[in-house]
RNA sequence: CGGGACGUGGCGCAGCUCGGUAGCGCACCUGCUUUGGGAGCAGGGGGUCGAGAGUUCAAAUCUCUCCGUCCCGACCA
């Protein structure tokens, strides 16, 4: 390709809104440009990227067995009020009428839909069997941000998997687990795979691959010593005892007027984690008191998952009133009979507590919980803190941004239950099929490796995804000799399969070095007179940035070299 | 959805307080000179100032409504 009939336009200034610096350098770069919020546009440079990642994934899904097929975006509604997701995507789902007045939804994911064609398969003896899609998803993002980290409409892979039972999926999900780590060694991003919830999908496992980096959203707690990882929604830790003392024989009422938060009553000398925090929340339109220790804070994703809940909400203050007879700041669940109360489990066993009265202004002090506290449930709803210990070693727990590049779950039997998706066995005994489930995003894979692998210069892709090889600056276009040889190392690297940008601009060179370096072409050839004169080019990684002198004869071995 | 910021050629910005019909840098076109790290000079093209309504002789500027974009939070496979 030859850059005066490329189009690629870069820019000299970021755009004023782009934040994140995969956003700003893939906007610079003339890789993308955006149409509305959430929405963008891929040109050359960043389609050419795309399908080098899209060919990755396929290579390691096909080495796993998987087949390739293509599901519609377009999806009837029907399919998905069968499994209850229509309800509980709630407005993520992008949904729309036809003509008819038939309600349909734009793709967000497709166990629903594989699960259907799996409706095909009818003995044991046709599986195990995978398969994958790469194909356009569509979310309605609360808040679509940074670029292409996190969108409304994007290409995705969906892996589906469909084994007999159990230790068959365990064994699909085993496979997966190791294609991805391949994949993402093959993008140079270095993953580090954590237990994760599995939200709305359901199922027992999830595993997340999740890289570091600032403009990361998700936070990981990893262990340094042992290397436990687990999403904050999913991470445990272990807390060292507390000895209370046995307290009063009943609890103690006492006026709090203008104390209305935790700190505010350790102040007065009941210290954090001697207190009970009691938050309401409407969870599936029930009123229900959650609690956890004054000193914890709750965690939502685990109050979701704990409780199954497809719609989840803080109750307002209105509703905590109507149902408690308090405000919030004087809440607490002594004494309260009918509703449920889930409560943490590092309230267990805790004595001489201090909670509200359920009066606005009181407290209730000598909370003995087993005796005074009717829990309906104990759960695991508190996050956890950077530099709590570690459940397996006792190591001190690091807290790290993260950004999810890929995410994979064991389903079970949820899905092929709904759709009828069974088999015969080999002892002829009718069972519903065992699925799994396994994601990656390609665009936000693109834009993570832009994340963590740039300069203040630009972007320094892998020779991987990078969107051409090499590039060749020509110093001087209107020197005939310099052009020649330019076409010729041109042809002779094309030949042989490496992809090749000729800047062939009659443009200054600090222009054109600049451009190379912003767009990431990881090796630059320059000729320039002056190295002609001595028989030789320049080579350059975009990586070390090093120049070597070469001789012309030699360049093309040379480069093919770095880019193999 | 709550909080904040912003919207003026492709990009970055000024002008708005105090109304008089739009300007700067980059990019683009032409010519000349230049040519190894984002050239210089000269000439030129391109903007319903986010949209609508209002006030006014006159609105980028004042008023109202709406729309859009970004950031923080909430939320989120």
């Amino acid at each position: 390709m030859r850059w005066t009939s490329f189009f690629s336009p870069t820019l000299r200034d970021a755009p004023a809104d782009a934040e994140a610096i995969s956003h700003q350098l893939l906007v610079r770069g003339g890789f993308i440009r955006q149409l509305h919020s959430g929405h963008y546009t891929l040109l050359p440079l960043a389609f050419r990227v795309r399908k080098k990642i899209i060919q990755i994934v396929e290579d390691e899904m096909d080495a796993i067995g998987g087949q390739e097929v293509q599901m519609p975006t377009l999806q009837p509604s029907s399919i998905w009020k069968e499994s209850g997701r229509w309800e509980s995507m709630g407005e993520i789902m992008f949904r729309l009428e036809d003509r008819h007045g038939s309600e349909a939804a734009l793709g967000v994911t497709a166990e629903e839909i594989f699960a259907t064609v799996a409706n095909e398969i009818s003995s044991y003896k046709q599986l195990p069997q995978m398969w994958y899609q790469i194909h356009t998803k569509y979310r309605d993002e609360a808040r679509p941000k940074s670029g292409l980290l996190r969108v409304r409409e994007f290409t995705m892979k969906d892996a589906y998997s469909f084994d007999v039972d159990e230790s068959g999926l365990d064994e699909a999900f085993e496979k997966q687990h190791q294609a991805y780590i391949k994949i993402f060694e093959r993008l140079d991003l270095d993953v580090v795979p954590v237990e994760a919830s599995s939200g709305n999908m359901g199922g027992s496992d999830s595993i997340e691959f999740m890289v570091r980096a600032e403009s990361g959203e998700d936070d990981v707690l990893i262990c340094g010593k042992c290397g436990y990882a687990a999403n904050i929604e999913k991470a445990v830790s272990e807390l060292s005892d507390i000895v209370d003392e046995s307290g009063p024989e009943v609890v103690e009422k006492f006026s709090t007027p203008e104390i209305r938060t935790i700190a505010a009553l350790a102040e007065i000398g009941y210290p954090s984690e001697t207190q009970i925090k009691t938050m309401v929340y409407m969870i599936d339109g029930q009123v229900t008191l959650v609690l956890v220790r004054g000193d914890h804070m709750i965690n939502e994703q685990k109050l979701a998952d704990a409780t199954q809940a497809v719609n989840l909400r803080p109750a307002s203050k209105n509703e905590t009133m109507e149902n408690l007879g308090a405000f919030p700041g004087s809440l607490g669940a002594v004494g309260v009979a009918d509703l449920p109360v889930l409560a943490d489990h590092a309230l267990n066993g805790r004595t001489n507590m201090t909670t509200g009265a359920n009066e606005d202004d009181y407290h209730l002090s000598g909370v003995n919980i087993e005796r005074d506290i009717n829990v309906s449930e104990w759960l695991d709803l508190r996050e956890v803190q950077a530099g709590e210990a570690c459940v397996s070693c006792g190591g001190e727990l690091d807290l790290v941004s993260t950004i999810e590049s890929g995410h994979i779950f064991k389903l079970g039997s949820k899905y092929a239950e709904v759709f009828g998706a069974k088999v015969l066995d080999e002892n002829g005994v009718n069972k519903p099929l065992v699925m799994g489930s396994y994601g990656i995003g390609i665009e936000r894979a693109m834009a993570t490796i832009v994340e963590t692998h740039h300069d203040d210069k630009g972007i320094v892709w892998p020779v991987s995804v990078a969107p051409f090889h090499v590039v060749i600056t020509v110093v001087q276009v209107k020197d005939d000799e310099s052009m020649r040889i330019a076409e010729e190392i041109y042809g002779s690297l094309t030949g042989t399969g490496i992809e090749v940008l000729l800047d062939d601009r009659d443009a200054r060179p600090g222009v054109k070095f600049a451009d190379a370096e912003l767009i990431g072409v990881p090796v630059r050839v320059t000729i320039g007179p002056k190295g002609i004169a001595d028989g030789v080019v320049e080579v350059t990684p975009r990586k070390d940035g090093e120049t070597n002198l070469v001789a012309i004869d030699d360049v093309v071995a040379h480069v093919t070299d770095l880019v193999r």
